[in-house]
DNA sequence: AAATTAAAATTACATTCGTAGTTTATAGTG
DNA sequence: CACTATAAACTACGAATGTAATTTTAATTT
């Protein structure tokens, strides 16, 4: 039911970067990234171990987190999500509408049709 | 700086699809389709205007609303915002994920492929 | 073992959101 | 003009979020 917030977005990154991961190292990887308090951090951690997006190894004092979901799987239900929000779940409307929208650069448009061939060819071939 | 939310879009939507209305419009627009008590529309519609999303005209003792964005502007925005969320800003990298996904159908690869054909053909006579 | 330190757990607090209830103002009706 | 109905305005309230401060627990050091 419970969904990533956006707060808590950024500490997954950081795991679906590199986990397990104490809440130090996660710390120490935002870094210069953000200005978060220690245990603004710890709270994010705790409360996305509630959700049950990350779990917990507890090694001596400290607790090592893992995500559960992988970042594609993530970005997978982002993606449909964001389709049916806006685009009735399909993709082709959201193609259309980023043409129409002048969205689609002279690179996008070759890379796009550079992707459906591969597609099309792995089709084929299975 | 403020969004519309997930219930205000519902709104938006009706608006969206004819403009101005009233809220007495609105709620019957919205009738079985949603089992919101009048007040709760009412808000959802002063907030919207507070936000700034709305504009207001009264006659007589009615608010007439009117949305400030087009549809086609908030896609817009919701899909660059989605894409620098999910995909760095840009569309290939969307693209190369639905086709890892296995979420494209041969419909869709068929019409995207169109679609990047009619914008081709487009550049040209410009 | 007592003191110190570092991590975890609990509590806090303002803002936004979903969802109304309550109060006030005003247009139309008798 | 007083009365009633209806729209608008204001208030409410719990859950989620961003952002910590405070308190407790447990490991390390003297």
């Amino acid at each position: 039911m419970n969904q990533i917030s956006s707060a808590e977005k950024i500490i997954m990154d950081v795991l679906w970067h590199s986990s397990p991961a104490s809440s130090k190292q996660i710390l120490a990887a935002l870094e210069g990234k953000s200005t978060w308090h220690e245990n603004t951090v710890r709270t994010l951690l705790s409360r996305l171990t509630k959700k049950g997006f990350l779990t917990q190894q507890k090694i001596k004092r400290e607790y090592f987190y893992t995500p559960v979901l992988s970042k594609e799987q993530y970005i997978k239900d982002e993606s449909n999500s964001f389709l049916s929000r806006l685009f009735n779940g399909s993709v082709s409307p959201l193609i259309a509408n980023f043409a129409k929208q002048d969205m689609l650069s002279d690179k996008d448009i070759e890379e796009i049709e550079s992707i459906l061939k591969q597609l099309k060819k792995g089709q084929n071939n299975e």
